[in-house]
DNA sequence: TATGAATGAGACTTCATTCAT
DNA sequence: CATGAATGAAGTCTCATTCAT
């Protein structure tokens, strides 16, 4: 990192004058930025102050050390993060499916940075705990989904606990593999992916059946 | 890292005496484990010199640079990694959808020093193309392989790259779902959950035909 | 010192609102308190803010700088601390001699923070010039003392300017044995070794004269 | 501290090269020095380095912090230092006193910075106990000195733990009034203020029976 | 081939001090 | 009178790298 700092136009002296609260929350942005981008390692106090026009003691103010400035980041971020959601169940399957893969892989796409960063840094003590309660809680939530669909019908019945690894690890692996992709590719992807899964999900690739799903007809 | 090395207690001489070949290779092999764990920035050469009972300086009479070091260490990794290996087409497609899964999960477990580190370092240039390349040669791979199947009719047709993508991100999302597990309970989540999928990819969710599936009967 | 401030929880509203020569004296009797116990390095401005419950920059409306404010404390002190008080001549030698010693040693523990300022920061230009006036004025109050008593024949003459030297580097040197000693430890100490003292200057050790001593017969 | 450094005359291009023993008692030995003269705050691990002709960094191949280096300089000095000397008590009495004190006083003398930097940092655990050890050890050597002399007959009986504390008090005080003479003053203080003590020690200053003090004439 | 003393740049962190409010 | 956001210099410490031996 540090590239060479533009040679501060003189215009308002440097970005001062916010109060505590608004420079806080700064910091805690731009470091999730940076921490997510270059690492925790990668990223020195000084990029974060400098991506906040501030000199780098001022982040002393607000944050014993560094690793304490990750353990808040990460903190929020857990709070702020919800990969799965809610999903309309008084519709097809082959919709609830649908929406619940899309939302999801979009939630991740959404929170790409705090992903990013929970993926790099799992092993830091700041990062580890968040981490693994983020991910029981989606396997948990996706589970309940299931037991609901099996109960309404929809689905036949199986190991829940390990339909939610498959869609999680779905998901996962495709913002994964995609994450260079920029808004529009990405779009793209997710558009052909979905149905896609759905349809085998729901299907299967065995017989022919898969082209009885309504939502999309993926052939080559 | 690093826990400040007393000066030099002349133990029982430092590890000497190797052959340049093998010494260097020695260094590969550490330095891949390290900054596997540790990450690149958090693994100083230090670190690598005394992990091989050797001082730091020596380092430098093998590698340029730190850098040029994780250069080498990625360019073997990539040379020595393959996740997708031959499968034999002549049996039951459910067999071989098994196995092609387990194979690919198996390969991820095993080069996992490699995949964390590719994963870790993917944005340092060094890294970048490797597991870039990587990427592409398993997709193709398996696309490849699911037109095998069509074409034999062991499956039905449809968008093999799209399928490729599905089992690789499968693949990738288990292994890093399941990265803290140790070898004994990764067996055992492998031989559970690879033969679900199986089922799910097969013959999917929505009847219950994935019963019909010969190889697992995985209800709740 | 200085963990880590939480950034102003806006509590109980700090200490405000008192004349400004109240605050002046407060923050020069803190920075007494503090410098002495923590050296004038080991205090920080913030340190001494905190103790008055006010904030570092307030600080500067009243001293120019640290070092300023050190010498004003020194100063202060210089006038304030009276090491030798006067001792009533009309009573017996042994008697002047006990006032006088625990006088003095008293009024080194009183003073102990005052003394330990100038003791550990007496290098700094603002402390050594009233540390060497104090200590003259201190061997010359003792000096004259002396004289006095050689005039009232009540000892024996001698080198007074010695004695002096011998009585001050007696009783500093004994606060600064004792200085760890609680206020009863301290009053236990003082009330045993003055009388000995006494003893052994007046009588010597020599013979047993010392037993002729009326105000202590300190034996084994 | 601090003052610009000359503009290195490009000579031996720098204190280089000395074996890891060397440096480090050299280390060890400019600290001391340092510490002794502006305390441990006010010396930083650049001043010591700059005085063995290093950089900063090469300090910490030595020792783990600049803590760590204040602990083994005082525990070096500990070591090193021995106040109370052996004194020859087949001689007069005041010759013994007298030799005692000289030597006592010259001892606090020659090792003032050893003395002067457990003085300084005698609150910081490093110093603490070593200083506390060392003080308490004075007192006991100096006691049994006493306990011998009594057995002897040399001098009267009496408290010989509080003789010693006024021995040891006044070859400290003695050391601490006159730390600033330079080594010609103190040769002349310490003979005119030695045989003085031993006068008044061993005859008092009531009678005029210091006059029979054989080894001094201390007349103003 | 190997050591390990030494450097120098740069990291994290602290703190005296300034100044808008 | 008082706050507290902000600076900038300096301090402790780390680490990639060089080089005499």
């Amino acid at each position: 990192m540090t590239e060479a700092a533009p040679p501060a136009t003189s215009g308002p002296r440097r970005g001062r004058r916010l109060t505590g609260a608004q420079r806080r929350q700064q910091l805690l942005d731009l470091a999730l930025e940076l921490f997510a981008e270059h690492g925790f390692d990668g990223t020195t106090v000084r990029d974060i102050a400098t991506a906040a026009k501030v000199t780098d003691g001022l982040i002393y103010r607000y944050f014993e050390s560094k690793e304490a400035l990750l353990a808040e980041v990460v903190g929020q971020a857990r709070e702020r993060i919800q990969l799965v959601r809610a999903v309309n169940l008084d519709q097809p399957v082959e919709h609830i499916m649908r929406d619940l893969l899309t939302a999801f892989a979009q939630g991740v796409r959404d929170n790409l940075t705090l992903v990013e960063l929970l993926r790099l840094e799992f092993r830091r003590p700041a990062a580890a705990r968040p981490l693994a309660n983020l991910h029981e809680e989606v396997l948990v939530t996706l589970a309940g989904l299931f037991d609901s669909l099996i109960e309404r019908g929809a689905i036949a019945p199986h190991d829940t606990a390990c339909a939610a690894r498959l869609v999680a690890a779905l998901a996962y692996g495709f913002a994964a593999i995609h994450r260079n992709l920029d808004d529009d590719q990405w779009a793209v992807a997710l558009e052909q992916f979905c149905p896609f899964c759905v349809g085998v999900i729901l299907y299967g690739t065995a017989s022919g059946d898969a082209s009885a799903c309504p939502i999309a007809a993926p052939q080559t």
